[in-house]
DNA sequence: AGCACGCCGACT
DNA sequence: GTCGGCGTGCTC
């Protein structure tokens, strides 16, 4: 059956449906509708209404097509929501990491345009203007003349004067709607007093005259970096370019807004997940319209709608933060460096611990390598390691060591703070029955569950579930033994060793309330708590003038993962923690107990010394084959059914071998919410090639009725999940 | 992903 | 006889 078209418009367009099967660009026709690419339009797909996005648009066609062309119900929007740049992103996107166009698109506009959050509709506010001079006494004339001389006033206000319900009842004014805008406090612009030291001049020039384009930034902790990226964001500014600043968790660094804002005022747009939808569409939008040149904010806002960007810096370049885990795979480094290729503008890549991916760039000389070496007021604080076999073989607490007992004790007395870290949450990690020996598992996943105390629940931190707590093996009915210590006992033990001390606890379970973080660490700040203890969280980006102490408890647990980048994250997480201490006027102390004090990583961290490290890791990732000497992508086999899931992981590994992929697998995951996975990793020295292949396999997978599902990480940040 | 269509069991 | 279970297939 054919199905013809005579002389209709055809728009080609992406349903918003984020699935596989679905990635393509589907036909439908038009007539008048004033269709855009780059526009929303609502249209009918398998018996249901689906927001669709415009990708192409064919005029005044006749031809006969093998199905039915359905039209075009409704256009969305007013004008194109993004431009051809934005479009050609998502594409880019979709093709080097893998997702679906339609994940890229939705990733990259605000969420209040997204069809799903019909609740968060953008507000809408009334405005009058003038329509047609009907005035009949000089008071009503007086006050159509202001509102004439003003062109237009928000209605609210308007109807604050005296006759104006009488205008509009004469047909004076004409009422229109027009989004909503809060007003925001002025914002002083400071003027610069800060006074660069040579190393930071000499930053400041190679950012903005360097040959090379995008300029790896390698600067010890409190070595003013941000004072840098001022002095370089008005130079460009003043070229009237755009600025973006990204930063890991906008939350945890609330003093880099404060600074930005102190020096730009009003020109600051800040992006980050603790926005409202509609707070994040006007910052989006005032970007659009260049009410703001410079933007501060999270992986997202590497999306904002800029015109004319000159400058990127990321801040923690190496942060995991900045890659995203769930959809669309993107690395905001990667967005960043292909969206300044467009616009012709400079990438900064700073950290005190870089990626060794951009090391590796830099010293080949891909990118410049800038060092600032010192730090700008204090020097590095002490850092320790306290060996934990000694420790127990002394009969002490496995928990907290006596010298970190002692250093506490002394920290307390002078009434400095102390920042506690360990990187696992809840209770008791482990439960196993002190009968048959079994640990308890969670029903869904191969994982043990976790003790909950608080309330007294068994919670599975891979999928979620939470049971009610029990106190005897299900099987043979023995008793059950915890062991290991999470940040929940901690703090039950801090408590009874310093009755005195004030506490905060911060990780995933105190933190679950919108603003809760800021509020727990504004708390601290404000020194309302003499101790904060947390995970992960509480390790980046902070800067507290009165924290003396820092003690990491744990300090290797993550070498015990069978991840190629465990040492690096062991590495970043001891280095950036003992950046943390000694901020301020007194000097820092770091304390790491550790079981494995002889470890590279931990060795380099101990030293502070980041060459030493970057030597070491490179030659073991040489030897091994991992990156950046080679490109990964992890390909993972989901389903219910285990045999399926296996075989067809199985054949897509042969396929792959044929091409002379190096490929590593079948490796069989933990199981998670009753669905097994298993997992091939595919290495290649071509990213383009690796990228396409790859590409072709998802192609090939996404058209067939395979029941399995396929996940594709392109450059997995770690491979042990 | 959803939704329709289709082919089987256990109900008024 | 029909209501509804979820396996399979398709979506311009």
């Amino acid at each position: 059956m054919m199905y013809m078209v005579n002389f209709m418009n055809l728009v080609y367009c992406y349903i918003e449906n984020n699935t596989s099967a679905l990635d393509q660009t589907y036909i439908y026709q038009f007539k008048n509708e004033p269709v855009e690419i780059g526009k929303r339009v609502l249209v009918n797909f398998n018996h249901r209404e689906c927001v669709a996005f415009v990708d192409g648009i064919e005029w005044n066609v006749s031809r006969a097509f093998p199905y039915e062309i359905k039209p075009v119900l409704n256009v969305l929007d007013e004008k194109p929501i993004l431009n051809k740049e934005m479009i050609d992103l998502a594409k880019w996107i979709s093709r080097t990491s893998i997702s679906t166009v339609i994940s890229a698109l939705q990733a990259m506009v605000p969420p209040a345009l997204k069809p799903k959050s019909n609740d968060s509709r953008i507000k809408m506010e009334k405005w009058v203007r003038p329509l047609a001079n009907h005035t009949k006494t000089a008071k009503q004339r007086m006050l159509y003349e202001l509102l004439a001389e003003k062109k237009e006033m928000k209605r609210s206000e308007w109807l604050k004067q005296s006759l104006s319900r009488k205008l509009e009842e004469l047909g004076c004014v004409e009422i229109f709607e027009k989004e909503s805008r809060t007003s925001e406090k002025i914002i002083e612009k400071k003027p610069c007093s800060f006074v660069l030291n040579e190393e930071q001049k000499y930053a400041v020039e190679r950012i903005l005259h360097s040959p090379k384009d995008v300029i790896a930034l390698k600067g010890v902790t409190g070595s003013g970096k941000t004072e840098v990226y001022l002095h370089a964001a008005e130079e460009v500014l003043k070229q009237g370019r755009e600025v973006l600043i990204l930063v890991p968790e906008i939350s945890l660094t609330p003093m880099m807004v404060k600074r930005v804002q102190e020096r730009f005022g009003n020109d600051v747009a800040i992006y980050h997940s603790g926005l409202s939808a509609q707070q994040k569409y006007e910052q989006y939008q005032s970007v659009r319209s260049q009410d703001k040149c410079i933007v501060v904010g999270t992986r997202s806002a590497v999306f904002m709608p800029f015109s004319n960007l000159g400058l990127i810096i990321l801040d923690e370049e190496h942060d995991l933060s900045y890659k995203q885990d769930q959809n669309c795979r993107y690395h905001a480094r990667d967005v960043a460096l292909h969206r300044a290729q467009t616009h012709h503008a400079r990438v900064v890549l700073a950290s005190a611990t870089p990626s060794l991916d951009t090391m590796a760039r830099a010293l080949k000389g891909v990118y410049e390598l800038v060092e600032i070496k010192h730090r700008v007021n204090q020097s590095l604080p002490e850092v320790k390691l306290i060996d934990m076999n000694e420790v127990i073989r002394q009969k002490q607490s496995y928990i907290l060591s006596d010298e970190m007992l002692q250093e506490m004790r002394k920290a307390l007395d002078r009434h400095h703070q102390i920042i506690l870290l360990l990187n696992r949450r809840g209770y008791q990690p482990i439960l196993r029955c002190s009968q048959c020996g079994k640990v308890l598992m969670c029903p869904h996943c191969d994982k043990p569950l976790v003790l909950h105390k608080e309330k007294n629940t068994l919670n599975c931190h891979l999928c979620g579930t939470v049971l009610k707590r029990i106190y005897a093996c299900p099987q043979c009915q023995g008793k059950l033994s915890g062991s290991g210590f999470g940040t929940q006992m901690l703090e039950e033990k801090v408590a009874r060793l310093f009755p005195n001390a004030r506490l905060i606890r911060m990780d995933a379970d105190t933190t679950t309330r919108k603003d809760a973080h800021e509020k727990l660490l504004k708390a601290f700040e404000d020194h309302e708590a003499d101790i904060l203890l947390g995970t992960q969280m509480i390790s980046k980006g902070l800067d507290f003038e009165n924290v003396t102490l820092v003690g990491i408890l744990q300090g290797d647990a993550m070498l015990a993962r069978s991840d190629y980048r465990s040492a690096e994250l062991t590495f970043d997480l001891l280095t950036q923690a003992g950046g943390r201490s000694g901020r301020g006027h007194s000097d820092g102390k770091v304390l790491i107990q550790v079981y494995d004090k002889k470890h590279y990583a931990i060795q380099c961290a101990l030293k502070q010394d980041y060459d030493s490290f970057f030597r070491h890791e490179m030659q073991y990732r040489h030897l091994a084959g991992y990156p950046p000497y080679t490109y990964l992508c992890a390909l993972t086999f989901i389903s219910k059914n285990e045999e399926m899931a296996l075989d067809e992981a199985n054949h897509v590994m042969m396929l792959l071998k044929e091409k002379d992929f190096k490929v590593l697998g079948v490796s069989e995951l933990l199981k998670i919410q009753d669905e097994k996975r298993y997992r091939i990793c595919v290495k290649s020295k071509s990213l383009e090639l690796l990228q396409k292949e790859i590409y072709d396999v998802y192609q090939h997978h996404r058209t067939s009725k395979s029941r399995v599902k396929l996940h594709i990480d392109m450059n997995p940040l770690t491979l042990d999940d």
